[in-house]
DNA sequence: ATGGTCGCGCAGCGA
């Protein structure tokens, strides 16, 4: 089984992209992140007549999460489903595809250190640990995937001097992923792919993916019945290429049957 | 790097 997931950057402006891409890169699961859109504008039949079945979760202008599936597409959730306030973004969304249960995830970006809006980021990661713990069995196939906002290493950006004291390489950002590591959660591109310097998001200004100046901060984690058939992972960066791209590349893991 | 571009939507914010 091929799962992806690619941070469209507006789906709206991208579908000729998405389309281009699913056709070539034929996955059967594609999480996609900051669709931007409505529910009501979510372009269900485009997917439809390319044989995904699709679950969408936005509110329109900002986030936005979906999940594409030509294995099934079966118990679909918005969102957290716990005693707390829901939350004000859509950001997150569940299915089962195939005997998978998938997560298309768009962690908070932090803004700035200290910012509320960083605080938000590490709270909604500890309510995603939690929400694995009271949900989820790592010992059952599971893959959250998308745009978490966290290079997980200094091997994961272009010049960690440069992000130092920054958002997406703070210890409290990387100890909230690796407390979902904790549990039960594997870097399946990480760990079949070791090199440093992989790349998966380049911001859009000053020529940075010509300069190979990137981070890598779109994820597929997975627990072991998953991340242990992992047969190939690959970030797509011919996608980064050409007319109107997003600024982030899709990441694909192929798994054994 | 903090200039430099996008997307949204029509000013300026967020990334």
């Amino acid at each position: 089984m091929r799962i992806a997931t690619w941070n469209v950057n507006s789906l709206k402006a991208r579908l000729p992209r998405v389309e281009e891409w699913l056709g070539y890169a034929q996955p059967d699961v594609m999480c996609l992140q900051e669709t931007k859109l409505a529910d009501t504008a979510f372009p269900s039949l485009t997917f439809q007549a390319l044989g995904y079945d699709a679950a969408h979760h936005g509110e329109g202008r900002w986030n936005g999460v979906a999940i594409l599936s030509r294995v099934g597409l079966d118990d679909v959730v918005a969102g957290f489903t716990d005693a707390h306030e829901p939350d004000t973004d859509a950001r997150l969304l569940w299915a089962t595809c195939g005997g998978v249960r998938v997560a298309s995830v768009y962690v908070p970006n932090g803004r700035e250190v200290g910012h509320d809006h960083y605080r938000y980021k590490l709270d909604w990661l500890a309510r995603l640990r939690v929400h694995l713990e009271s949900h989820c069995d790592p010992a059952r196939p599971l893959a959250v995937c998308g745009d978490f906002n966290i290079a997980p290493t200094d091997d994961d950006v272009w010049d960690p001097a440069v992000f130092a004291q920054s958002t997406h390489v703070t210890p409290p950002e990387r100890e909230a992923l690796a407390a979902l590591e904790d549990w039960g959660l594997v870097d399946a591109f990480r760990r079949h792919r070791p090199e440093p310097h992989l790349y998966t998001y380049w911001d859009y200004r000053a020529g940075m993916f010509h300069k190979h100046k990137g981070m890598r901060i779109d994820l597929i984690l997975a627990t072991p019945p998953v991340a242990d058939q992992v047969s190939f992972a690959l970030i797509d960066r011919q996608a980064r290429k050409g007319s109107q791209p997003s600024d982030h590349a899709p990441v694909l893991v192929d798994t054994r049957p």
